[in-house]
DNA sequence: CTTAAAATGTTCAAGCTTGAAATTTATTCT
DNA sequence: AGAATAAATTTCAAGCTTGAACATTTTAAG
Protein backbone atom coordinates (compact mmCIF):
# COMPACT_ATOMS: atom_id res chain seq x y z
CA UNK A 1 0.00 0.00 0.00
CA UNK A 2 1.98 3.01 -1.16
CA UNK A 3 -0.27 5.63 0.46
CA UNK A 4 1.10 9.37 -0.32
CA UNK A 5 0.45 11.67 2.64
CA UNK A 6 -1.35 14.52 1.58
CA UNK A 7 1.24 16.81 1.15
CA UNK A 8 3.86 16.62 -1.41
CA UNK A 9 6.74 18.42 -1.30
CA UNK A 10 7.09 18.64 -5.30
CA UNK A 11 7.86 15.64 -7.78
CA UNK A 12 9.71 13.85 -5.67
CA UNK A 13 13.36 14.08 -6.73
CA UNK A 14 14.51 10.76 -5.62
CA UNK A 15 16.30 9.97 -9.04
CA UNK A 16 17.85 13.24 -8.77
CA UNK A 17 19.60 12.01 -5.38
CA UNK A 18 20.46 8.73 -6.80
CA UNK A 19 22.42 10.37 -9.51
CA UNK A 20 24.48 12.72 -6.93
CA UNK A 21 24.65 9.85 -4.82
CA UNK A 22 26.54 7.46 -7.90
CA UNK A 23 28.59 10.85 -8.71
CA UNK A 24 29.92 11.31 -5.82
CA UNK A 25 30.86 7.59 -4.95
CA UNK A 26 32.77 7.49 -8.59
CA UNK A 27 34.42 10.67 -7.59
CA UNK A 28 35.60 9.47 -4.00
CA UNK A 29 36.47 5.64 -5.13
CA UNK A 30 38.12 7.08 -8.67
CA UNK A 31 40.35 9.35 -6.50
CA UNK A 32 40.99 6.49 -3.72
CA UNK A 33 41.97 4.23 -6.00
CA UNK A 34 44.27 6.45 -8.11
CA UNK A 35 45.91 7.09 -5.29
CA UNK A 36 46.12 3.59 -4.27
CA UNK A 37 47.41 3.26 -7.70
CA UNK A 38 49.89 5.63 -7.71
CA UNK A 39 51.68 4.15 -4.40
CA UNK A 40 51.48 0.78 -5.98
CA UNK A 41 53.65 2.10 -8.67
CA UNK A 42 56.14 4.66 -6.55
CA UNK A 43 56.21 2.52 -3.33
CA UNK A 44 55.76 -1.12 -4.27
CA UNK A 45 56.65 -0.82 -7.91
CA UNK A 46 53.45 -3.40 -8.83
CA UNK A 47 50.15 -2.46 -10.21
CA UNK A 48 46.68 -3.02 -8.44
CA UNK A 49 45.19 -4.90 -11.37
CA UNK A 50 48.70 -7.54 -10.45
CA UNK A 51 48.09 -6.99 -6.88
CA UNK A 52 44.23 -7.45 -7.19
CA UNK A 53 45.16 -10.90 -8.74
CA UNK A 54 47.59 -12.08 -6.05
CA UNK A 55 45.53 -11.10 -3.34
CA UNK A 56 42.80 -13.83 -4.85
CA UNK A 57 45.83 -16.24 -5.16
CA UNK A 58 46.58 -15.50 -1.78
CA UNK A 59 43.60 -16.70 -0.25
CA UNK A 60 43.33 -20.19 -2.09
CA UNK A 61 46.73 -21.59 -1.04
CA UNK A 62 45.29 -25.06 -4.06
CA UNK A 63 45.77 -22.25 -6.45
CA UNK A 64 42.85 -21.31 -8.67
CA UNK A 65 41.36 -21.27 -12.09
CA UNK A 66 41.71 -18.69 -15.12
CA UNK A 67 38.16 -18.76 -15.08
CA UNK A 68 37.45 -18.60 -11.13
CA UNK A 69 40.51 -15.49 -10.89
CA UNK A 70 38.27 -13.39 -13.83
CA UNK A 71 35.13 -14.30 -11.70
CA UNK A 72 35.92 -13.26 -8.87
CA UNK A 73 37.56 -10.20 -10.02
CA UNK A 74 34.66 -9.65 -12.27
CA UNK A 75 37.38 -8.94 -15.33
CA UNK A 76 37.48 -10.47 -18.65
CA UNK A 77 39.63 -14.02 -19.12
CA UNK A 78 42.24 -12.12 -21.49
CA UNK A 79 43.03 -9.94 -19.01
CA UNK A 80 43.78 -12.92 -16.72
CA UNK A 81 45.77 -14.51 -19.38
CA UNK A 82 48.65 -11.98 -19.62
CA UNK A 83 48.35 -10.72 -15.67
CA UNK A 84 49.26 -14.26 -14.56
CA UNK A 85 51.69 -14.44 -17.89
CA UNK A 86 53.74 -12.41 -16.26
CA UNK A 87 53.13 -13.10 -12.59
CA UNK A 88 55.18 -16.67 -13.70
CA UNK A 89 57.56 -15.01 -15.69
CA UNK A 90 58.29 -13.33 -12.61
CA UNK A 91 58.35 -16.01 -10.29
CA UNK A 92 55.23 -15.17 -8.12
CA UNK A 93 53.06 -17.56 -9.76
CA UNK A 94 52.92 -20.69 -11.60
CA UNK A 95 50.93 -22.60 -13.36
CA UNK A 96 50.01 -26.58 -12.15
CA UNK A 97 48.14 -28.83 -14.41
CA UNK A 98 44.55 -29.67 -13.38
CA UNK A 99 44.04 -33.42 -13.07
CA UNK A 100 41.68 -34.61 -15.47
CA UNK A 101 41.18 -31.55 -17.49
CA UNK A 102 43.78 -30.96 -19.95
CA UNK A 103 42.37 -27.30 -20.76
CA UNK A 104 42.50 -26.00 -17.23
CA UNK A 105 45.35 -25.13 -15.21
CA UNK A 106 45.71 -24.37 -11.44
CA UNK A 107 47.22 -20.73 -10.76
CA UNK A 108 49.16 -20.97 -7.12
CA UNK A 109 51.64 -18.40 -5.70
CA UNK A 110 55.34 -19.38 -5.01
CA UNK A 111 56.84 -18.46 -1.83
CA UNK A 112 58.13 -15.70 -3.15
CA UNK A 113 55.15 -14.44 -4.76
CA UNK A 114 53.44 -15.37 -1.10
CA UNK A 115 55.80 -13.36 0.40
CA UNK A 116 56.09 -10.65 -1.62
CA UNK A 117 52.37 -10.46 -1.66
CA UNK A 118 52.21 -10.11 2.22
CA UNK A 119 54.18 -7.60 2.51
CA UNK A 120 52.48 -5.87 -0.16
CA UNK A 121 49.19 -6.50 1.56
CA UNK A 122 50.14 -5.04 4.93
CA UNK A 123 51.28 -1.75 3.14
CA UNK A 124 48.52 -1.48 1.18
CA UNK A 125 46.45 -1.81 4.43
CA UNK A 126 47.92 0.87 5.83
CA UNK A 127 47.07 3.54 3.26
CA UNK A 128 43.34 2.76 3.34
CA UNK A 129 43.72 3.18 7.24
CA UNK A 130 45.71 6.20 6.10
CA UNK A 131 43.47 7.07 3.43
CA UNK A 132 40.15 6.70 4.78
CA UNK A 133 41.49 8.23 8.68
CA UNK A 134 38.63 10.75 8.84
CA UNK A 135 35.66 8.22 8.85
CA UNK A 136 34.80 7.77 12.24
CA UNK A 137 32.65 4.46 13.10
CA UNK A 138 29.86 5.86 13.18
CA UNK A 139 30.16 6.67 9.03
CA UNK A 140 31.66 3.71 8.20
CA UNK A 141 28.85 1.60 9.71
CA UNK A 142 26.59 3.83 7.67
CA UNK A 143 28.08 3.73 4.61
CA UNK A 144 28.19 -0.17 4.98
CA UNK A 145 24.76 -0.44 5.13
CA UNK A 146 23.99 1.35 2.12
CA UNK A 147 26.34 -0.32 0.10
CA UNK A 148 25.13 -3.52 1.34
CA UNK A 149 21.73 -2.77 0.31
CA UNK A 150 23.37 -1.84 -3.21
CA UNK A 151 25.19 -5.16 -3.53
CA UNK A 152 22.40 -7.32 -3.15
CA UNK A 153 20.18 -5.54 -4.90
CA UNK A 154 23.15 -5.36 -7.89
CA UNK A 155 23.40 -8.89 -7.94
CA UNK A 156 19.56 -9.95 -8.79
CA UNK A 157 19.60 -7.09 -10.88
CA UNK A 158 22.83 -7.54 -13.45
CA UNK B 1 22.47 2.16 17.59
CA UNK B 2 24.91 -0.77 18.07
CA UNK B 3 26.08 -0.12 21.29
CA UNK B 4 28.50 -1.88 22.58
CA UNK B 5 28.27 -3.53 26.35
CA UNK B 6 30.99 -2.35 28.72
CA UNK B 7 33.55 -5.22 27.59
CA UNK B 8 35.24 -3.99 24.64
CA UNK B 9 36.01 -6.73 22.63
CA UNK B 10 39.64 -6.45 21.33
CA UNK B 11 41.50 -3.44 20.43
CA UNK B 12 39.54 -1.77 18.37
CA UNK B 13 39.96 -2.92 14.68
CA UNK B 14 38.84 0.22 13.05
CA UNK B 15 41.40 0.11 10.45
CA UNK B 16 39.92 -3.30 9.85
CA UNK B 17 36.44 -1.44 9.05
CA UNK B 18 37.81 1.29 7.21
CA UNK B 19 39.84 -1.56 4.73
CA UNK B 20 36.18 -3.33 4.42
CA UNK B 21 34.31 -0.13 3.85
CA UNK B 22 36.96 0.63 1.16
CA UNK B 23 36.71 -2.97 -0.70
CA UNK B 24 33.02 -2.90 -0.87
CA UNK B 25 32.76 0.81 -2.35
CA UNK B 26 35.26 -0.70 -4.43
CA UNK B 27 33.43 -3.95 -5.61
CA UNK B 28 30.01 -1.42 -6.03
CA UNK B 29 31.45 0.98 -7.99
CA UNK B 30 33.33 -1.12 -10.20
CA UNK B 31 30.10 -2.80 -10.24
CA UNK B 32 27.70 -0.10 -11.43
CA UNK B 33 30.86 1.78 -13.92
CA UNK B 34 30.83 -1.54 -15.39
CA UNK B 35 27.51 -1.86 -15.84
CA UNK B 36 27.24 1.79 -17.21
CA UNK B 37 29.76 1.33 -19.42
CA UNK B 38 28.38 -1.85 -20.97
CA UNK B 39 25.05 0.31 -21.44
CA UNK B 40 27.16 3.20 -23.30
CA UNK B 41 28.55 0.64 -25.55
CA UNK B 42 25.68 -1.12 -26.39
CA UNK B 43 22.63 1.20 -26.03
CA UNK B 44 24.60 4.61 -27.16
CA UNK B 45 27.83 2.90 -28.94
CA UNK B 46 30.24 5.80 -26.76
CA UNK B 47 32.56 4.59 -23.97
CA UNK B 48 32.13 6.87 -20.35
CA UNK B 49 35.17 8.46 -21.32
CA UNK B 50 34.20 10.48 -24.07
CA UNK B 51 30.46 10.81 -21.99
CA UNK B 52 32.56 12.31 -18.85
CA UNK B 53 34.32 15.02 -21.53
CA UNK B 54 31.36 15.83 -23.60
CA UNK B 55 29.74 16.18 -20.04
CA UNK B 56 32.63 18.52 -19.03
CA UNK B 57 32.04 20.67 -22.27
CA UNK B 58 28.69 20.60 -22.12
CA UNK B 59 28.78 22.54 -18.36
CA UNK B 60 30.96 25.45 -19.87
CA UNK B 61 29.56 26.79 -23.70
CA UNK B 62 32.15 29.04 -24.23
CA UNK B 63 34.61 25.98 -23.80
CA UNK B 64 37.38 24.21 -21.97
CA UNK B 65 41.14 24.48 -22.20
CA UNK B 66 42.88 21.22 -22.49
CA UNK B 67 44.54 21.10 -19.08
CA UNK B 68 40.85 22.54 -17.87
CA UNK B 69 39.14 19.34 -19.02
CA UNK B 70 42.16 17.65 -16.97
CA UNK B 71 42.31 18.93 -14.00
CA UNK B 72 38.24 18.28 -13.76
CA UNK B 73 38.32 14.78 -14.67
CA UNK B 74 41.33 14.49 -12.92
CA UNK B 75 42.97 12.32 -15.46
CA UNK B 76 46.56 13.19 -17.67
CA UNK B 77 46.73 15.26 -20.19
CA UNK B 78 47.67 12.88 -23.18
CA UNK B 79 44.67 10.75 -22.54
CA UNK B 80 42.53 14.10 -23.30
CA UNK B 81 44.31 15.10 -26.31
CA UNK B 82 43.39 11.75 -27.96
CA UNK B 83 39.63 11.88 -26.67
CA UNK B 84 39.11 15.09 -28.03
CA UNK B 85 41.16 14.09 -31.13
CA UNK B 86 38.23 11.36 -31.90
CA UNK B 87 35.23 13.46 -30.71
CA UNK B 88 36.52 16.37 -33.20
CA UNK B 89 37.36 13.56 -36.33
CA UNK B 90 33.33 13.02 -35.58
CA UNK B 91 32.06 16.65 -35.48
CA UNK B 92 30.99 16.33 -31.72
CA UNK B 93 33.39 18.73 -30.49
CA UNK B 94 36.18 21.74 -31.80
CA UNK B 95 39.19 23.29 -31.27
CA UNK B 96 39.07 27.42 -31.46
CA UNK B 97 42.36 29.66 -31.05
CA UNK B 98 42.67 31.06 -27.97
CA UNK B 99 43.05 34.63 -28.14
CA UNK B 100 46.77 35.70 -27.43
CA UNK B 101 47.65 32.71 -26.50
CA UNK B 102 48.67 30.16 -29.62
CA UNK B 103 49.45 27.28 -27.28
CA UNK B 104 45.92 26.42 -26.25
CA UNK B 105 43.08 26.14 -27.72
CA UNK B 106 39.70 26.05 -26.69
CA UNK B 107 37.23 22.92 -27.13
CA UNK B 108 33.84 23.16 -27.50
CA UNK B 109 30.78 21.31 -28.20
CA UNK B 110 29.09 21.60 -31.42
CA UNK B 111 25.62 21.95 -32.20
CA UNK B 112 25.52 18.30 -33.11
CA UNK B 113 28.08 17.60 -29.76
CA UNK B 114 25.06 19.07 -28.02
CA UNK B 115 21.99 16.92 -29.25
CA UNK B 116 23.89 13.96 -29.12
CA UNK B 117 25.11 14.25 -25.44
CA UNK B 118 21.41 15.92 -23.95
CA UNK B 119 20.07 12.69 -25.26
CA UNK B 120 23.05 10.33 -24.05
CA UNK B 121 22.63 12.17 -20.59
CA UNK B 122 18.85 11.24 -20.03
CA UNK B 123 19.49 7.82 -20.52
CA UNK B 124 22.68 7.49 -18.68
CA UNK B 125 20.28 9.48 -15.70
CA UNK B 126 17.71 6.79 -16.21
CA UNK B 127 20.09 4.00 -16.01
CA UNK B 128 21.34 5.44 -12.88
CA UNK B 129 18.19 5.70 -10.86
CA UNK B 130 17.22 1.77 -12.22
CA UNK B 131 20.02 0.69 -10.74
CA UNK B 132 20.21 2.27 -7.59
CA UNK B 133 16.89 1.89 -7.45
CA UNK B 134 16.83 0.14 -4.24
CA UNK B 135 18.28 3.32 -2.34
CA UNK B 136 15.53 4.47 -0.11
CA UNK B 137 15.91 8.07 0.82
CA UNK B 138 17.51 7.53 4.29
CA UNK B 139 20.03 4.99 2.56
CA UNK B 140 21.19 8.14 0.18
CA UNK B 141 21.55 10.89 3.21
CA UNK B 142 23.97 8.50 5.08
CA UNK B 143 26.33 7.54 2.31
CA UNK B 144 25.93 11.19 1.00
CA UNK B 145 26.98 12.23 4.48
CA UNK B 146 29.89 9.46 4.94
CA UNK B 147 31.36 10.35 1.12
CA UNK B 148 31.16 14.02 1.67
CA UNK B 149 33.87 13.64 4.87
CA UNK B 150 35.92 11.55 2.69
CA UNK B 151 35.71 14.11 -0.25
CA UNK B 152 37.10 16.91 2.30
CA UNK B 153 39.89 14.88 3.60
CA UNK B 154 40.88 13.82 0.43
CA UNK B 155 40.73 17.68 -0.91
CA UNK B 156 43.38 18.20 1.92
CA UNK B 157 45.36 15.26 1.76
CA UNK B 158 46.02 14.81 -1.27
C1' DC C 1 31.10 -44.59 -31.28
C1' DT C 2 30.40 -40.13 -33.68
C1' DT C 3 28.85 -35.75 -33.84
C1' DA C 4 27.19 -31.60 -31.88
C1' DA C 5 27.35 -28.53 -28.09
C1' DA C 6 29.59 -26.62 -24.10
C1' DA C 7 33.54 -25.26 -21.43
C1' DT C 8 38.30 -23.39 -20.79
C1' DG C 9 41.80 -20.67 -22.32
C1' DT C 10 44.55 -17.80 -25.50
C1' DT C 11 45.16 -14.42 -29.09
C1' DC C 12 44.05 -10.21 -31.17
C1' DA C 13 42.56 -5.46 -32.43
C1' DA C 14 41.02 -1.35 -30.51
C1' DG C 15 40.56 1.92 -27.02
C1' DC C 16 41.85 3.80 -22.41
C1' DT C 17 45.43 5.47 -19.20
C1' DT C 18 49.62 6.98 -17.41
C1' DG C 19 54.06 9.33 -16.88
C1' DA C 20 57.95 10.87 -19.28
C1' DA C 21 60.00 13.17 -23.13
C1' DA C 22 59.51 16.44 -26.68
C1' DT C 23 57.49 20.67 -28.84
C1' DT C 24 55.87 25.07 -29.16
C1' DT C 25 54.78 29.43 -27.17
C1' DA C 26 54.85 32.85 -23.04
C1' DT C 27 56.96 34.98 -19.35
C1' DT C 28 60.64 36.47 -16.36
C1' DC C 29 65.29 37.91 -15.38
C1' DT C 30 69.66 40.27 -16.31
C1' DA D 1 67.27 42.16 -26.24
C1' DG D 2 68.77 37.37 -25.06
C1' DA D 3 68.61 33.57 -22.10
C1' DA D 4 66.51 30.83 -18.92
C1' DT D 5 62.31 29.25 -17.03
C1' DA D 6 57.56 28.07 -17.05
C1' DA D 7 53.23 26.73 -19.22
C1' DA D 8 50.11 24.20 -22.55
C1' DT D 9 49.91 20.42 -25.39
C1' DT D 10 51.19 16.46 -28.03
C1' DT D 11 53.68 12.25 -28.78
C1' DC D 12 55.15 7.94 -27.25
C1' DA D 13 55.93 3.41 -25.00
C1' DA D 14 53.98 0.33 -21.88
C1' DG D 15 50.38 -1.76 -19.48
C1' DC D 16 45.36 -2.53 -18.67
C1' DT D 17 40.80 -3.85 -20.47
C1' DT D 18 37.33 -5.58 -23.28
C1' DG D 19 34.77 -8.46 -26.52
C1' DA D 20 35.22 -11.26 -30.41
C1' DA D 21 37.44 -14.91 -32.88
C1' DC D 22 39.94 -19.04 -32.44
C1' DA D 23 41.84 -23.50 -30.63
C1' DT D 24 41.60 -27.29 -27.69
C1' DT D 25 39.39 -30.47 -24.76
C1' DT D 26 35.24 -32.29 -22.46
C1' DT D 27 30.51 -33.55 -22.18
C1' DA D 28 26.07 -34.76 -23.99
C1' DA D 29 23.05 -36.70 -27.58
C1' DG D 30 21.76 -39.93 -30.88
Amino acid sequence: MTHQGNVRPAAAPVAKQRLRLWLKLLKVSRSVEDEVRRRMRNELGTTLPRFDVMSALDRVPEGLKMGEISNMLRVSNGNITTIVDRLTEEGLALRVAVEGDRRAHRVRLTPEGQKIFRKQAAAHAAWIDQILGSLAPGDIDGMIGGLNHLTNSLEEQI
